[in-house]
RNA sequence: AGGCGGAUAGCUCAGUCGGUAGAGCGCAGCUCUUACACAGCUGUUGUCGCGGGUUCGAUCCCCGCUCCGCCUACCA
């Protein structure tokens, strides 16, 4: 690159993210071995996808989160600890193993439980680092050294740990609840993992009559006719003058021989239905309340899996579906059913296989959340933890104040294995850390091990500190813990998030972490949620291929607007990627341009090009702003900003203004400068870039051996403070006389590429030294300067003077008329809007003195802006009336 | 039923600690000017959801309403 000629080919023309991307990586992946363990340390984990996933959108913006708050946070010189790691996924993976099994034609069960579990070890393995090897293309620059699994021997310890310490509280407990129950994956599910839909459903009214009157009836209207069968009572509400007769009578259940008494109770609603509730305790959450309140005992009709067992009479045999339609039919026949009408009421599905959960009374663990939840409310209200943003508070409070326990026991075998032993021979319950060989009790050897194993959330909620260790005091504990932040998905606040936080404190008396960054759900381009069901699942993996793992992140990263969903769109994609190669052909530019080796400016004070020092002075606020918005986690104003600044200023006014500077000699001084300039404005724009794009700003300071973050080998210099006051004002100005010819050459329609002899009239000695303007209004406005001082033509006028365009009569001045004309009305409006203000008398007196000045001001300006105009229109008008 | 979020340019969305309303995409015109056509220049469009209130001034704050999304909830 000995001169600005093109003896030297620079950078490649395109940013060949295929194998920068690839050779990135692999650097990387050694480096993560080596952390310095220098530096305040800044510590996350990674929300650990499950064994069973792929990398989804979710994924992908949750990592870049984490990735651009760790890559930030390294650069400023903290010690970066971010643990990756796998959870286990009991139902869900038990899922997808017995959906393997099933097509062998072979039924989990009859493999035994030890031989299903060690097939889905198996799985586990040849999966491999399935998830995790599409985090790491992502750049995600984990701590790789440190991962975990949650099911690995020192987590299995953790748990055990845990369940056996909650036991010896008195925090854990065992006992026959009615628990929301899968009929399809036959396991006891806690209340958060039973979501709610809405479905068109019908209700039904059935009239019972009086056992002892039978030409006297109730009629009670529900939505479950097929839980007739098992109706223990029927209730009204005390208040309800209607019924007040029928309190204590018995009535007959319709298709059963039995008779039930009527009971009162507070908690039915005169207003639904006919006020008269049918009561169901095995099957009904509320009726089993109300039946304890009672003495009704109960009365269970349908077995585990869905179906009606030997006591329902004629709907024996028939699973729940049929049972309804069949209830129906039986119903209608006897002269029960009234009549129907539709209804619609949200159900209750299990959150793994959709299928409808049913109330079931059963023997289960269970966790005492009060006391738990009480210290987790304080951490957040005393903001020990912080939420970002901050309103899901509210929603955390909301769920935390509403606390039931805890159900963690679940039928399945893939899991934690609850550490409980029943003794034959005295009956005796022990909870051990260790497995015993005798009961600890009587000392007999007929133990047998609970056949439950753990709610996955169960190990989850240790998942910051046990991986790190605990309950070892390991140095990373130390070190590490509590984690500095956590991100993750509004959608797993109650899983996981409030769980982590009660375990953390009960276990460790400390928070597991500071801030929460809350972040949306991706959706389509429409706004729809990604499932598979609807098809309009885009494959983040797929988007990187096309467009490179830079724009993809660049992308997600713009979009991730605090407390609002994501809309992605490959339209959003492409922008990002078009803004990369811009980024790209920006620095192939510089290596053009700029000898290899130059250094950076040592001297910023004595710098004295107007561009450089406008420039200069312009990526000083950025820096500034760009720290406000990274530290308050608005990495989508951050992006958005280090997106401005390139683009529209550094890529369209700087490079283009300071081209000229290049076809001076080599040894000019302000092409030594500009040359210094350039790199130094290009390797602080790189570590700016670098946390959301770290592959292409890493590729190109390599490229430029840079000393900055990106490489690691230096930190940029902070400019703000450094940079004197006005700096940018000059240029600025070049930027309003260009932007004024630009628009008028655009309206007369003369091409971008001729040249147009013109003469700068300044009115202000503030505005500048033409011997300074002339070569930026040149370059950046292919203007020739005019030696005749009385040119003819049309007027381009800026704040403090005008250029006279000397464009002879070739031209349509009748646009020019037009623009201007339009140009001055808009004007005017603005200010007759600002001058009413200042008439005012009331805004004059009221408001604060410096925005009247500013008002003022602005007036001030506004006017000159326009006399300016309407002395360009007179000047077209006069060429219109020469030349007809 | 309660809670939360949204309603701003044709579309997708920023934003204003209350004081001349912005970006990207799109559209129109002119340009292949050796960093970039994945580009440049210029232009284009807004009762800032509706109704009140506070204020000198509201798109922004307060109250109410309408629509849309989500979460929580034992209305059978």
């Amino acid at each position: 690159m000995q001169d600005s000629g093109g003896s030297s080919s620079g950078l490649p023309k395109r940013f060949e993210w295929e194998s920068v991307e690839a050779s990135c990586l692999e650097r990387w992946n050694l480096a993560s071995a080596s952390r310095a363990s220098e530096g305040e340390p800044f510590s996350m984990v990674v929300p650990p996808p499950n064994i069973t996933g792929r990398l989804h959108m979710g994924h992908a913006l949750n990592l870049t989160i984490q990735d651009v708050a760790a890559r930030y946070r390294r650069m400023q010189g903290r010690d970066v600890l971010w643990i990756p790691g796998i959870d286990h996924a009991g139902i869900a993976a038990q899922n997808v193993v017995e959906r393997q099994l099933r097509a062998e034609g072979v039924d989990y069960k009859s493999l035994g439980r030890d031989a299903f579990v060690e097939r889905v070890w198996r799985w586990k393995e040849s999966i491999g680092s399935g998830i995790l090897d599409q985090i790491r293309r992502l750049g995600a620059s984990l701590s790789w050294d440190h991962e975990r699994f949650t099911m690995d021997p020192g987590f299995s310890r953790a748990v055990r740990e845990v369940f056996v310490r909650l036991y010896e509280d008195g925090a854990l407990y065992r006992a026959e609840r009615m628990i929301h129950w899968c009929p399809r994956c036959l396991t006891a599910l806690s209340d958060v993992e039973v979501t709610h839909q809405d479905r068109d459903g019908e209700l039904y009214f059935i009239r019972y009559v009086d056992a002892e009157r039978p030409e006297d009836s109730l009629v009670v209207a529900t939505t479950r006719p097929e839980t007739v069968v098992a109706d223990l009572a029927l209730a009204v509400n005390p208040e309800d003058d209607r019924y007040v007769a029928w309190v204590g009578r018995r009535v007959r259940v319709p298709m059963t021989d039995r008779t039930i008494p009527v009971v009162t109770d507070t908690t039915v609603d005169p207003g639904f239905g006919t006020g008269v509730l049918k009561i169901t305790p095995s099957h009904s959450m509320v009726d089993f309340e109300i039946g304890q309140r009672h003495g009704l005992g109960a009365l269970s009709v349908i077995d585990e899996r869905g179906i009606m067992n030997a006591q329902a009479g004629p709907l024996s045999g028939l699973p729940l579906e049929k049972a309804r339609v069949r209830a129906v039919e039986v119903l209608d026949s006897v002269e029960s059913l009234v009549r129907r009408e539709p209804h619609k009421n949200a159900i209750g599905v299990c959150y793994r296989c959709q299928t409808e959960v049913e109330p079931r009374l059963s023997l289960q663990w269970f966790v005492r959340m009060a006391p738990l939840a009480a210290r987790a409310r304080e951490a957040v209200a005393a903001e020990e933890i912080r939420f970002f943003p901050d309103n899901w508070e509210k929603t955390y409070f909301e769920w935390i104040d509403n606390i039931r326990d805890w159900c963690i026991s679940r039928q399945i075998w893939w899991g934690h294995r609850i550490p409980a032993w029943t003794c034959q021979d005295c009956h005796h319950l022990s909870v051990l850390r260790n497995d015993p060989e005798v009961c600890p009790h009587c000392g007999g050897v007929n133990l047998i091990q609970d056949p439950d194993v753990l709610d996955t959330w169960f190990s989850s909620a240790l998942w910051p500190f046990a991986t790190m260790g605990w309950p070892e005091e390991t140095p990373d504990l130390r070190r590490f813990y509590p984690t500095n932040l956590l991100v993750t998905g509004f959608d797993i606040l109650f899983f996981w998030v409030a769980r982590m936080i009660m375990m953390g404190l009960y276990l460790t008396d400390r928070v597991p972490f500071r801030d929460i960054y809350i972040h949306a759900l991706v959706r389509d381009e429409f706004g729809q949620k990604m499932t598979k069901s609807r098809g309009n699942v885009v494959d983040p993996l797929e988007l990187m291929e096309r467009f490179g793992t830079d724009a993809f992140r660049l992308s997600l990263a713009l979009l991730a607007t605090p407390g609002r969903d994501i809309r992605l769109s490959v339209e959003r994609v492409e922008a990002a990627r078009n803004f990369v190669s811009k980024l790209w052909s920006a620095f192939r530019y510089i290596s053009l341009v700029v000898p290899p080796g130059t250094p950076s400016l040592d001297d910023l004070a004595s710098c004295r090009g107007i561009a450089n020092r406008w420039i200069l002075s312009e990526l000083a606020r950025l820096q500034t702003a760009y720290r406000e918005a990274m530290e308050s986690y608005r990495y989508d104003e951050g992006a958005l900003l280090v997106y401005r600044f390139t683009w529209s200023l550094f890529c369209d006014w700087y490079l283009e203004a300071t081209k000229g500077d290049f076809e001076r000699d080599p040894s000019d001084p302000l092409r030594i400068e500009t040359a210094g300039t350039l790199v130094t404005v290009g390797s602080i724009l790189l570590d700016l870039a670098h946390p959301v794009m770290p592959f292409v700003t890493e590729e190109l300071s390599r490229l430029f051996e840079f000393s900055n973050g990106c490489t690691g080998t230096g930190e940029s210099p902070v400019l703000a403070g450094r940079i004197p006051e006005g700096w940018g004002e000059p240029f600025d100005r070049i930027r309003s006389m260009v932007g004024s010819v630009r628009q008028t050459r655009s309206v007369m329609k003369i091409p971008p590429t001729q040249e147009i002899t013109s003469a700068l009239v300044l009115l202000s000695p503030d505005a500048g030294d033409p011997a300074a303007l002339w070569p930026f209004l040149e370059r950046l406005g292919k203007l020739s300067r005019s030696a005749d001082p009385s040119l003819k033509g049309l007027r381009a006028p800026f704040r403090d003077g005008y250029l006279v365009l000397g464009l002879g009569g070739l031209v349509d001045f009748s646009r020019e008329a037009d623009r201007l004309e339009k140009e001055i009305l808009k004007l005017g409006e603005k200010i007759a809007e600002v001058s009413g203000r200042l008439s005012r008398e009331d805004f004059v007196r009221k408001a604060p003195p410096e925005v009247v000045e500013k008002d003022r001001g602005l007036v001030v300006t506004l006017e000159e802006e326009r006399k300016g105009l309407e002395v360009a229109l007179d000047q077209v008008r006069a060429f219109l009336g020469e030349t007809p």
